[in-house]
DNA sequence: ATTTTTCACGAAACCGGTTTTGTCAACTCA
DNA sequence: TGAGTTGACAAAACCGGTTTCGTGAAAAAT
């Protein structure tokens, strides 16, 4: 059925080292036959087999990336453009994507490992770093190839490619500061993961160039789903001094505090403001729209794959790390403040007692859009 | 430093057939000798490469899945799960899932027959079906096992899992029309879809068996965004005659329409009703929520997964097709028609006034939030 | 006690490629 | 004209496994 490059030969009366020679393009092999060898593959459909191909070279011709479902907050809206990037850069090379899922932590290093002494992939694409990442560990054990998609404790040892966070929530801190908010919250996302205390740095260095005396910023951290934004939101615009600039790690969570402000029957923009991080799609269908910041995935995937074919074919390549900037989009849900912490929670506070036939969002939508 | 089954072999100082022959399970190997080779195997961390193993069965122990970017509207959200539903019916066959993009469709036939030729991968599951579909044609030409995620003409050649997509629109289409809506609008997706056919015939058929004569039914395509959506609900809202029952072949579409109402300062649920499919969380998050058919993407990869692994090792297995159904989450975009055709066209242009300022939803709400 | 069978393993072939080595004829060059 | 190069290919080794075949010793049957 398949077609084998000893089909090739026998079809051309000569033997299949001449036939692999002459596709790999190696000198010793007349011109003419090359070209003759060249016409009888195209005719034939002969395409060389990459298992066959696979070993002796050593190599599977396959990048790995695995990823953990169960943490589908962040990443997820996204993963179509990243794959689409790292496809696209290794597709050039001949490569593949191998994608596998684990279900827990310590299944994705067993399957980074089992992927790799079975050579089924070359290396490895890491997404999400951890704090002290295991996945690292046993590839560093292993000497897999590997890049980091986020960062990691020692920058100088791998390839790595990000966003600048730090500079992202520097930037969102210091525009909270501009529109006049002095009680900030920092709703952080997973502790466990790097990226949470690269994005909590950013508003501690925002406060910092402002005037650390001025300020009040409380953080929280876990804070990774809709849920929990709005109930973290929730209990603390109730509190006696409500933060009233909200800056959040993930725009899931800052949806969140979009919905906690709708139970409160606050104006988010007005009263509150909140920025997210990430743009998520359902951050533009919200009301307001969110402020975030937004991450360009398939040029992460890109990225990733070209610094991880190098690291694979360059033998003797160095590392090398690259940060990009996430584009700043500004929609409503923040701007200058107009009452400070006590006003908000005096007025909150007078609010309290329309609460009580605990009305849905969507009857209140109803209600107010009739006139 | 990778260790061989040679390596392994010299290790207890036996010939490396035995070696494998006690791994494979095969019965002339004693009992000690398996025992002391699974116990070497372990200690020394040897796992038989993938690739070495591949030349000689012929298999590659990857299934392939590739995808078109370019077409994000559909089954972006739910790309993680239905990997993961994949990833994880096949694994326990020690087989892995190789992801590539395409960005054509011309592109991406040639990369199925490509990654088959090359024995990159067994076989294929083939997401997203199309009239006529030239995947299909080329992979049958290849004898290439596939799975359809969607129906096409012929069920009875292929294994093909979906979800009774006829059967959605069918009771979505007698749902309206039991909340008393007479004027109904089809928004449907990708015309070259196999999909969009089968929802149509739904709402067809929905229809039929309530009685045709009383219904109205206007039927579009390719409305496949949220501006899409926006843009003829707005244009049929505007009409002498609108209708007042949208069915809507794409969540995506609905939620357009949802803004369209919004700037009408129409209520949906209310003046008119609204029904999507598919389940995108984006739903959730609207005001009201988005009545919709929520599928459940990690069942079926999971399915898929397996009717392919059946496919790939079952030699002379028989195809199998399978429907399921997805469920109806109902939320606020619904509900009794208070106002028929004619009615909601005068008060439509009744409002029309309103609308010359051109406010923004943003502010609508912030005014009628504040009393 | 001899023959036959079974057991357990080594040796070797094989899978489909790649790469090294060997070889012979045609060319160069002195 | 004879020795040394070069060009172009065949042959063979190799990659890391799997599978078939062959064989000697122990066990079973006669």
């Amino acid at each position: 059925m398949k077609i084998t490059i000893q089909d090739l030969a026998d079809h051309l009366g000569i033997s299949k080292g001449t036939v692999s020679r002459a596709l790999r393009g190696y000198a010793d092999v007349s011109a003419s036959t090359v070209a003759r060898v060249q016409q009888a593959a195209k005719e034939l459909g002969y395409q060389p087999s990459a298992v066959a191909q696979g070993i002796k070279t050593g190599l599977a011709r396959s990048v790995g990336l695995i990823l953990l479902p169960k943490s589908q907050a962040a990443s997820r809206p996204f993963l179509m453009q990243f794959i689409n990037g790292i496809s696209t850069s290794i597709a050039k090379q001949g490569y593949t994507l191998t994608v596998a899922t684990a279900q827990s932590d310590a299944e994705m290093v067993e399957l980074h490992r089992d992927l790799f002494v079975q050579r089924k992939v070359d290396g490895f694409i890491l997404p999400r770093t951890m704090h002290d990442d295991p996945r690292i560990q046993i590839l560093d054990q292993l000497k897999a190839p590997l890049v980091l998609y986020g960062q990691t404790e020692d920058l100088t040892q791998y390839s790595w490619f990000d966003i600048n966070q730090v500079e992202c929530f520097r930037r969102a801190t210091a525009r909270l500061l501009a529109f006049g908010h002095r009680h900030l919250a920092f709703l952080g996302g997973d502790a466990q993961l790097f990226y949470n205390s690269l994005r909590k740095k950013g508003v501690e260095l925002g406060i910092e160039e402002f005037d650390q005396e001025k300020v009040q910023l409380q953080i929280f951290e876990n804070i990774t789903t809709v849920p929990d934004g709005l109930e973290c939101a929730m209990r603390l615009l109730r509190s006696p001094q409500p933060p009233t600039g909200f800056l959040c790690a993930l725009d899931l969570a800052a949806l969140g505090v979009i919905r906690a402000t709708k139970q409160l029957e606050l104006i988010p923009g007005e009263h509150i403001s909140v920025i997210g991080y990430e743009g998520i799609p359902e951050g533009e269908f919200s009301e307001p729209g969110l402020t975030t910041f937004a991450v360009d995935q398939y040029e992460a995937g890109f990225q990733c794959g070209v610094k991880l074919m190098q690291l694979i074919h360059e033998k003797g390549a160095k590392v090398s790390g690259t940060l990009t900037m996430a584009v700043l989009l500004e929609r409503g849900s923040d701007g200058p403040v107009r009452l400070n912490s006590s006003e908000l929670a005096t007025f909150i506070r007078s609010r309290k007692g329309l609460l009580s036939s605990q009305k849905t969002p969507h009857k209140m939508t109803e209600k107010s859009l009739r006139n």
